[in-house]
DNA sequence: GCAGATTGTTAAGTCAATGAAGAAAGGAAG
DNA sequence: CTTCCTTTCTTCATTGACTTAACAATCTGC
């Protein structure tokens, strides 16, 4: 319901009837709850149609926020958006490094505190807060989330960066309301986050959207996961900085710091100029376009995202290499076409979609995701035989 | 509801509780009505846990049917299955050929009526007909489904062969619970169907599931679809006869008839130990392994079915194949194995499949199955601005 | 045979959504 | 301006799915 008025933007009431395929009543009361919420507003007019004219309806941006987490080696990003997901304020902050866990929680709260308070945002206007980290080396078994809830009073929502960044994109990214999306994602290795009808896909065991080990080259290197020609080992952001530590002629001041910024520093040579750099890639480019049409046809997506970091900062070579793949080879490009679009705030997405988690998980029901896992087999004792 | 005592086989109200989530009240209600219907029955008790026995509920079986037919060029296959899937009449007559639309239809229905007479099953009970074809040739245009609805007096459901393959099995093939699982589908080409959460996964244009066209070889050969290194175009059943047919020492009796019995009688010839054949198909099945791993990866799959007429006949030779790769590679098997099985009815599957598509569709309530899609963007007046 | 545990049913209440009826707001023809 | 029609939006009684609470029915163990 909001998902939708949202996915529209202006919506009046029976633009909501039929996009939701609920009756006027529902609607009207649907609708007057929604506004004593503050969560809605009526912003004006549309002409009339032969008879009355119709009250259009919006989100009411300011009314309710969100914080978003991304905790990541290289720093902490903190964002605070919006309703409609646009960040109204920011900060960046230094990692964890090796610090203690309780002491990155506590410092964290503070950090949260200051970006609310910093804005003029009234404390219970904020949902909650989103986290997105990566598998954190020596916190094993810290139960992050729990203390950060202490820590904050806020309720906390974790997932991981792809996940996040393309329900991100789906909440502010302006992709409407397309049935299924998807965002690849580019950090530190590739992956994709998937929305199907509004709601991520997360698969069995939370793993769905493994694209950076999609198959490239059957006959190709072998990857640490076991398989061969992975994209992420034959074009991912490592494979791209090893490609040019080993190059006659690429003698950046690559020194191994970490792929991230060893990535950025060929992605920068390349916009410089570099033509060696530009090959590497435009070379990776290629197979990752090749890992993105297999993905949109075996999910038969409407719209693909290009996210985070890696993107950020080379997109513009990326983009249009995907992009011209999925128009020459999407099988069902004959029935619609495959939207490709570079994300607007790359860089700054996985905190901004960490945030989009809260927005989603406190505002959609959960009768209008998915329902929740069946925990079958639940302890049954032996069947006896009938008399 | 349906779906969860289908899935456990036997199961008592208490253990419905448990996996559904629902209430005592609830299911005790639900049960009633499902046993005055006719489609549950009680078969037993089990042990004791302390105090009452358990009432032990199944599926009563015999209480309804659904028939499920598979028109191809070749032949057109009927079946008639029970609640629980199973096939208890089968007939195969042949194909419709250069036959007019409405003729085809009018025999189809007596065929149907011969298949439900042959086994002294009440008309009443048959819930509808299931139908997977092909994209007809010269029939562009003809309403198939309305037509035979006429013919037949049963409601017809269409749909493609992976798709209802895939529904056969979760609905038939003992995969039980699982929440995601997906038939790999050889026939003329390789498709794939999705099952999530118990109900299929279409995609936008009801494309997803295009597993033939996941590149396995960047570099590959150009495939007709546009793409490059298409498992269909690399390792497909028609590339499989192409290669056999340009073969030295396979002069087999492949006259280029029709796609299917070239590669039926290419694994005829592995299967007699002809190692040239045997070759072509291990070289193949390597390759469709590597798909396989992509659309698991994908996914984060946890079964996975090889059916359809090509892995019935060749299914000993891919089976190994496609198995290994998911042990060896598959990206989450650290938290769980993707089993990999072969359909007990392969041949039989796109029928049996079809008749899935119908109990499907006639017990499960659209409520416990996905939103239908929203139809947006409807037509909005220009909006005026405020006063 | 009785206490305590477990299973299953019934009855009353809640909540989301609906259909039917009407109120409110506008346009067009006289 | 009045009358009539269309369209939008609301109100209200009803339905259906589900829940809580109380109770009835079985079974084990002592």
């Amino acid at each position: 319901m909001l998902d939708v008025i949202r996915a529209a933007g202006t919506i009046s009431r029976v633009g909501l009837i039929n996009a939701t395929g609920f009756t006027g009543a529902t609607i009207s009361t649907l609708v007057r709850k929604l506004i004593d919420e503050g969560l809605v507003v009526e912003t004006g007019r549309a002409e009339s149609t032969g008879g009355k004219r119709r009250v259009l309806l919006q989100l009411n941006h300011t009314s309710r926020y969100a914080v978003g987490v991304h905790l990541d080696h290289a720093g902490i990003t903190y964002v605070l958006t919006n309703l409609g997901g646009s960040v109204v304020a920011r900060l960046a902050r230094a990692g964890a490094g090796a610090e203690d866990p309780s002491t990155v929680v506590a410092r964290m709260a503070a950090e949260v505190s200051a970006l609310i308070d910093g804005v003029d945002v009234e404390r219970d206007r904020v949902l909650g807060l989103g986290l997105v980290s990566p598998a954190m080396r020596q916190w094993e078994g810290y139960p992050l989330d729990r203390a950060l809830e202490q820590a904050t009073g806020l309720p906390v929502v974790l997932d991981n960066d792809a996940t996040a960044a393309a329900l991100g994109e789906h909440w502010s990214g302006g992709i409407g309301g397309t049935a299924t999306s998807a965002a690849l994602y580019m950090g530190t290795g590739i992956g994709a986050g998937l929305v199907i009808n509004g709601i991520t896909y997360r698969g069995t065991s939370g793993n769905a959207g493994e694209i950076g080990h999609v198959c490239v080259d059957a006959n190709g290197p072998v990857c640490w996961c076991g398989g061969r020609g992975c994209v992420e080992a034959v074009a991912g952001p490592a494979a791209v900085v090893a490609s040019a530590l080993a190059h006659p002629e690429l003698r950046l001041e690559l020194k191994g710091v970490s792929v991230a910024s060893d990535f950025a520093a060929v992605s920068r040579a390349a916009r410089r100029g570099e033509s060696a750099a530009l090959e590497l890639l435009e070379r990776s480019a290629r197979y990752v376009a090749v890992a993105a049409r297999t993905l949109a046809n075996l999910m038969d997506l409407e719209v693909l995202v290009l996210t985070g970091p890696g993107f950020a900062i080379a997109g513009a070579v990326y983009l249009p290499v995907v992009r011209e793949e999925l128009e020459r080879a999407f099988f069902s490009r004959a029935a619609h076409p495959v939207d490709v679009r570079l994300s607007r705030s790359a860089s700054t997405a996985p905190a901004i979609g960490a945030a989009a988690l809260v927005l989603q998980s406190e505002l959609v029901p959960l009768n209008e995701g998915l329902r929740l896992p069946e925990n079958l087999a639940a302890a049954e004792p032996a069947p006896l035989p009938l008399p």
